[in-house]
DNA sequence: AAACCACACAACCGCATCATT
DNA sequence: AAATGATGCGGTTGTGTGGTT
């Protein structure tokens, strides 16, 4: 006998959430963590699936949330990824803190996968159009079968997948990558650094704990004051008051309502310094 | 000013894998 | 070991918004 059902489907609404249905979710995740997603829309008090709770936090109420648009290094650090990772959004999100694997699929099938078209790179391999024709020929029988495969795109330049290899994709991606990232020498260094430290990448294929998820495994909430989410891979990580701008946004649906009981004086502090700062 | 179109993004759906009984 | 449900992931769709005609 397995589980029981994460909610029974009759009752359940869908669509939009309403702030009154965000602010019954961030309450209780901030108040008891992230668990067993089956329970939360019964205990927040949410006529929701349990799914749907999960994505709309992981998605878009998390606090730790980068909004707004990728940056050029981001975008590039996504197409790097995706040569050599295809469309694992969720491990490419991985390495980027604050993006979330829908925020990063949706950005490239509306900006990248067109912006790669036009300098004539498929965005599936990477490659450029014409040698890709040429190639398609030679290997049509394998890419028949195979070609959905991410991996054997990549495999079909070398079919070992180890990861000294890899080094090799690098290169073929940073001789057909756009010509930005030449005038943007700080970030084609970050990008770099993370693209060529084989630790990080060997985590990516080894199917280990992403390094960046690794705060919110926790069951408890991430207390306000005392985060530090330096990765290790050096690069800035946003502070949860950096980060927490967002919140103030929420000012659209009466965050003041919000009733934030968890909240401790500390935590109010900061937000209501950020909102001053905000305001200047 | 209205209609139409394109774009961006939030949310849903279905599948695969993992965990539990 | 098998059955069943939970969770996570990737693909797709629906809707709101801004721009153009």
């Amino acid at each position: 006998m397995g589980r029981q059902p994460c909610c029974d489907k009759l009752g359940v609404k869908k669509g939009p959430w309403t702030a009154e249905e965000d602010k019954k979710l961030i309450n209780f995740i901030l108040t008891n963590g992230q668990c067993c997603w089956r329970a939360v829309p019964k205990l927040a008090g949410l006529r929701r699936c349990g799914k749907s709770c999960r994505l709309r936090w992981t998605n878009y109420l998390r606090p730790d949330l980068k909004r707004g648009l990728l940056t050029e290094a981001e975008e590039q650090l996504v197409i790097d990824l995706h040569a050599r990772l295809g469309n694992r959004w969720s491990k490419i999100a991985a390495r980027l803190p604050g993006r979330t694997d829908n925020e990063i699929k949706n950005h490239w099938n509306t900006h990248i996968k067109k912006k790669l078209l036009k300098m004539g790179i498929d965005p599936v391999t990477h490659e450029p159009f014409h040698k890709e024709a040429k190639t398609e020929e030679e290997s049509s029988s394998i890419s028949q079968t195979d070609n959905l495969l991410p991996e054997s795109a990549n495999s079909n330049n070398n079919n070992s997948s180890s990861m000294q290899e890899n080094d090799g994709i690098v290169n073929s991606e940073e001789n057909t990558s756009s010509p930005h990232e030449n005038c943007c020498s700080n970030e084609s260094i970050l990008i770099d650094s993370i693209c060529k430290d084989e630790t990080l990448l060997n985590s990516l294929w080894m199917d280990e704990p992403p390094l960046v998820d690794s705060s919110w495994n926790n069951n408890n909430p991430p207390a306000m004051g005392n985060t530090n989410y330096n990765g290790e891979m050096g690069y800035p990580y946003p502070s949860w008051e950096d980060n927490c701008s967002w919140l103030l946004d929420c000012q659209d649906f009466g965050v003041h309502d919000f009733g934030f009981d968890c909240f401790d004086n500390l935590e109010f502090k900061s937000l209501n310094t950020l909102e001053m700062g905000d305001k200047h």
